[in-house]
DNA sequence: ATCATTTGTGCAATCGATTGCACAAATGAA
DNA sequence: TTCATTTGTGCAATCGATTGCACAAATGAT
């Protein structure tokens, strides 16, 4: 591999100039610049950007954080992170941490020492202790889809009040009027948000969202087997119901073909994240899609703006976006006479 | 942040010392590797791994490619080998392609200039001009699911002929005797594999495969809805079906539920993957479970290898694993009177 | 006590870029 | 023609580590 040296010594000039040259920072004659991008063609000339870095102090990398590849969601923020870094010029180290608090610690002290030029956590928890770590660095940092108590952290995250919203209007507006709703873990901001917009919006609409109507999941697809057959257990009435991801809702269709009860004749069902599942399955799932990409495309462009004016005084920056309702099949009128769920759920469960 | 300079004057010794303390290289008195170590928590000091880098010309970074992030398959690729990676003391910078020439060059590009320490392919073509650039440095390759003409490229395989004949063995043993098979694109070699195995066993155990009941698919969803619709509509004859990979199953099992074909009553469908769908759609998805864990972890160990042990004659590696069948929902015994497939096909397409 | 060997440490070069400063040549203004 | 300004280039320091070599002190052999 020919370094500057190699090149500025076969262009005949100095490493100064070919550096120039190439990066164009300082003017340099036509002539030799002319010379210098011959001598680095023919030498097939790459800068070693590890020295550049080292020089410059900034790498050109950015770190993601997710806490696992299992669930789509993470896989969404990897891909639109990878694409909107790349579109920019930069590359991503990608780490997984398992929720394993050593493991995350591990990896960012990893990119602390890499001087890696920003880190895009997905969901970290309020207490993990690596913010204190970057606390400590300068290196920005942006929280993506979730939002914490410290508001000098920039974060990115839809709308998830609206998202609720737009599940219930499009539910009353097929009739319906008793509802349920399979949640996120309640003690995140983004899922009570969620449930606070659905609510907010049924009961606004003449429908009614009981407490015996709300089963706490955990955003997998068990959880939604579980949180559908403990409704339809409990004898909790309700016509439709809303899992707050996708996965649940998967779990909670499973469960109902299982039992025999169909979707959406006798329940309507909707969920959140447009998985590929949703709609490569039958009957195909109603439901909301989250603005990822440009979730990830805003995050980057957090990273890159903080690192390029230094040290200014960092504004508060929290980006919110909007959500998009897609129609499928799992959602449909309620049954025609509106029978009891009561007396449907009696029929069917065991 | 502190550097090796802060942290000598603090102990009171030179940076050599100090380098060597930190990583052992050579002996240090007891006494001074305490002051050092003590110097080092005092200040919080954290090697720069740029600097070092740049010394030793070794990143501990691994790039990895894959064509695109929506397959499953690549998902699973990115997770094992971070997670081969990272027990390993490596990070893991990757790159989608689209598919792309000029962005698989663009990336392939960045990480030579980042003196990365390996290369994983995931899914080169045999054409790929990358492979020419990477011949003109001497980074460690190795490809992932695909061998390559070239054979001097690493590679590291599921066996996939012997995947086919898992799937024929299976559905043999529940008494099949005329099969199909929706295959992925067959100038690939690994996919003509899986046929091979696939028609060998069928043919060695007293099946048929006839070539009217063999489609050639792209590995998507809708390819395989097209390919069963294809072989109904053309009246192939078949009481069981392999789909070369899940994505293309699931499509199949897509449009005969539209059909209302009973899935595995009247036919049986396999799958190759074994994604997240395959266990939680219903009914349930029998299919060959790639090792990818293995195989990752394999790639990342070749890599490493060949990193160490610097110019050493490269002998020809290529790594093949066994796959594994999984037994669910979707075969069960062929249509009791063993009703020929013309007629069920008969009664319900159109 | 004398010399050879081992042990521990520091000096300074090095990896491959970028960049402040100095300076010569070219240009423009008077 | 003379002086001020602009333009283009090179020297050498720098980023933060690692490491070959030299050398002093400690140890061991005789």
């Amino acid at each position: 591999m020919p370094s500057l040296k190699d090149v500025a010594r076969l262009a005949g000039v100095s490493t100064s100039t070919v550096s120039r040259a190439i990066n164009g920072t300082i003017r340099v004659s036509e002539e030799t610049r002319l010379r210098v991008e011959k001598a680095v063609r023919d030498m097939g000339y790459k800068p070693n950007l590890v020295a550049r870095s080292l020089r410059i102090r900034s790498t050109r990398l950015i770190g993601l954080v997710v806490p696992e590849m299992q669930h789509e969601t993470f896989i969404s923020f990897i891909r639109f992170t990878e694409e909107a870094a790349e579109a920019k010029g930069y590359n991503l180290i990608i780490g997984s941490t398992n929720s394993d608090p050593d493991r995350e610690e591990r990896f960012i002290e990893n990119l602390i020492r890499r001087n890696i030029d920003g880190i895009i956590f997905s969901r970290v928890s309020d207490k993990s202790h690596v913010l204190k770590i970057l606390d400590r660095t300068k290196i920005p940092v942006v929280i993506i889809d979730r939002t914490l108590e410290r508001e000098d952290i920039p974060s990115v995250v839809m709308d998830n009040y609206e998202s609720g919203k737009l599940v219930a209007e499009h539910l009353l507006s097929l009739g319906h009027r008793a509802f349920a709703c399979i949640t996120g873990p309640l003690d995140i901001a983004i899922n009570r948000d969620r449930l606070a917009g659905f609510r907010d919006t049924v009961l606004a609409g003449g429908g009614t969202l009981e407490d015996k109507c709300i089963y706490e999941g955990n955003f997998k697809f068990e959880s939604g087997k579980k949180g559908i057959a403990y409704l339809l257990d409990t004898r909790a009435q309700f016509t439709a119901l809303w899992a707050q991801n996708d996965y649940m809702a998967v779990g909670a269709l499973n469960l109902l073909s299982e039992r025999g009860i169909k979707v959406p004749d006798e329940i309507s069902i909707a969920g959140l994240d447009n998985i590929q599942q949703s709609w490569m399955m039958r009957p195909s799932l109603t439901t909301v899609a989250q603005p990822f990409r440009e979730m990830c495309t805003h995050a980057v462009d957090i990273i890159i703006d903080r690192t390029s004016r230094h040290d200014e005084a960092k504004e508060k920056t929290r980006v919110m976006l909007k959500p998009e309702l897609i129609v499928r099949e799992t959602t449909g009128r309620p049954p025609e006479r509106s029978v009891p769920a009561e007396q449907i759920n009696g029929e069917r469960s065991q």
